[in-house]
DNA sequence: CCCTTTCCTGGCCACCCGGCCAGTTTCGCA
DNA sequence: TGCGAAACTGGCCGGGTGGCCAGGAAAGGG
């Protein structure tokens, strides 16, 4: 054996469907040798559904919310937004609230990084 | 759900690394519960490799930096870190100055993109 | 024709954020 | 023993953010 066998083998959980999410936690988290990742930890290795039944993707955002949610990515402010958009600030805010409540986020960053573990944009 | 939440989680692997994959297989194979999914069959999830993509350096964030970019990366706002981390809110915005100032970022949503684009964290 | 949806705009306001100033303690290293 | 780095805390304040209210213009379907 490598010698290193001393060393966890850190597992990250991308799992939609909570009750096979309970169940694989429960299953791993007894394995010696074996450590699920902390959130934001880097994992060598993650396990991801086969089956995504509950996440067709179909977040339906229309294509000014997708104009406003790259530039959020951006790092943008409401104000530097409108003026690329040339539309108001009071309307950025508007698509940033239909995006918030769309990716069921708490604020522009949550919504970019749930935004980005969809899919829906590319980092 | 099916009453049959008793039966065994399939498991796929789809790991390139043959040292990590023969490391997940031996760690994997011993659970109770819990099986490897045989070539071509349909498992519930599957375990694929975490990246290893090109990434030269990392930038010198010290960990408590990188336990508030974590926590920033799942949309916590300040006061939700410093309840988390059991530290003052100012404290927590002394490292998302630092972050800021390290990541090159105009913003804690900047800051998150830029953590994930160079693979400081992962979404 | 009406009516619904999408996109757009405005005002108002509580709260959050980030930058500035200041200070403390603890630790390791020269 | 001195000195810097890391971590922590406080006040202050301008500007950003998000939620609420209201409305208007245009496209498409009943």
């Amino acid at each position: 054996m490598s010698g290193d066998n001393t060393a966890e083998v850190v597992l990250a959980l991308e799992i939609d469907d909570p009750a096979l999410a309970d169940r694989l936690t429960a299953l791993l988290g007894n394995v010696a040798g074996l450590r699920l990742a902390t959130p934001g930890e880097r994992a060598a290795a993650t396990v991801v559904a086969r089956d995504a039944r509950s996440m067709p993707e179909d977040i339906a955002l229309t294509q000014r919310e997708l104009d406003v949610l790259a530039l959020m990515a951006e790092g943008a402010s409401n104000k530097m937004i409108a003026r690329q958009l040339g539309i108001s600030v009071h309307t950025v805010k508007f698509h940033v609230g239909s995006l918030l409540d769309k990716l069921d986020a708490t604020g522009r960053t949550d919504a970019v990084a749930h935004a980005a573990r969809r899919g829906v944009i590319e980092l």
